[in-house]
DNA sequence: ACCCAGGATCTAC
DNA sequence: GTAGATCATGGG
């Protein structure tokens, strides 16, 4: 296949990548750097390299050009398009929080170019776990080790995040060992055995209400509700989630509590106010407060 | 030496 | 049901 027109999207292929036109609301480094995922590196030559479902793949954005390498036209139709959540209308999303408040419309403007990523569920399950309490280069060191050891090598650095069949049965001090995630390894553990026995029905979480999907996630060790939210967030079950951490909690204080307040008020607050948004303005939230270091 | 980091869990009231 | 200590690890 040469070229294919998917719904506004162009696609071509060129000699060794594919190359992707009208796309909007696009931002590699609003994508990668906004906290929903760990696994994206910077390439020499501003673009970025990750694995994704097995998958690796290099992509550049320049010009409104999206370029993908190690990739193909019917992979990109098969997968990414579904992964970068290219099917959705994020202009109409981003115009509708901006008309909520000028915070969240600076917010939106800031992160313009924000897709929440459709990621592995498992990966994103044992990655958010291993967030609790823990820094971000520090989870992503974590996750890139149990890639490198129990995943499946693509070349000398790239490896895939290994599933629930590779990991059930590791120890727990093993996992120590060779994660370097410390108490969290105690969850990864039981979560690895309790999801291959289990094979968590994706669909009734993202179909039943959000309290019977937070239920049943926080079946799982180390799955609070923030992990659950995240989790429902970020590997695209449902979008009415609005996971607060403690930078959310402190831009939300800051921005429209002007005071302290408890997880349970943000997000009564968070419901009401942003309603089946939720998840998106948490994104442009989270993100503007992280990089402006709000609170601190 | 002390504090903190995308929190969750366990215990005590 | 809820405040408080505890949980590994590495960096500041």
């Amino acid at each position: 296949m040469e070229t294919l027109i998917l719904g506004k999207l162009k696609i071509e292929k060129t000699d060794d990548s594919i190359q992707v036109y009208g796309l909007k609301d696009f931002n590699l480094i609003h994508i990668f750097e906004c906290g929903q995922c760990f696994r994206w590196k910077k390439t020499l030559d501003d673009g970025y390299i990750g694995i994704a479902s097995g998958k690796m793949a290099t992509v550049y954005f320049d010009h409104d050009i999206l370029t993908m390498k190690n990739t193909t036209i019917e992979e990109f139709v098969n997968f990414w398009f579904y992964y970068f959540d290219l099917g959705r209308d994020y202009t109409q999303i981003k115009d509708e929080l901006s008309k909520k408040d000028l915070h969240l419309q600076r917010a939106v403007e800031f992160g313009s170019g924000i897709r929440i990523l459709k990621q592995d569920f498992f990966e994103t399950l044992i990655s958010f776990i291993i967030s609790a309490n823990n820094n971000i280069p520090r989870i992503k060191k974590s996750v890139e080790l149990i890639a490198m050891n129990y995943g499946e090598m693509i070349d000398l650095d790239n490896f895939t995040f290994p599933n629930s069949l590779k990991l059930k049965g590791i120890p727990c001090e093993e996992l120590s060992l060779l994660s370097r995630a410390g108490f969290r390894c105690r969850y990864i553990e039981h979560t690895s055995n309790k999801y291959f026995n289990e094979q968590t029905d994706i669909k009734l979480l993202s179909t039943t209400s959000l309290e019977d999907a937070r239920k049943i996630l926080k079946e799982f060790t180390g799955v609070g509700d923030k992990v659950a939210d995240c989790v429902l967030l970020f590997s695209g079950c449902r979008q009415d989630v609005f996971p607060t951490d403690v930078w959310v909690k402190r831009v939300m204080e800051e921005l429209y509590f002007g005071r302290t307040a408890s997880l349970k008020e943000i997000n009564e607050f968070a419901k009401v106010h942003f309603g089946e948004l939720s998840g998106f303005a948490q994104q442009y939230l989270f993100y503007y407060a992280r990089e402006h270091r709000i609170g601190l």
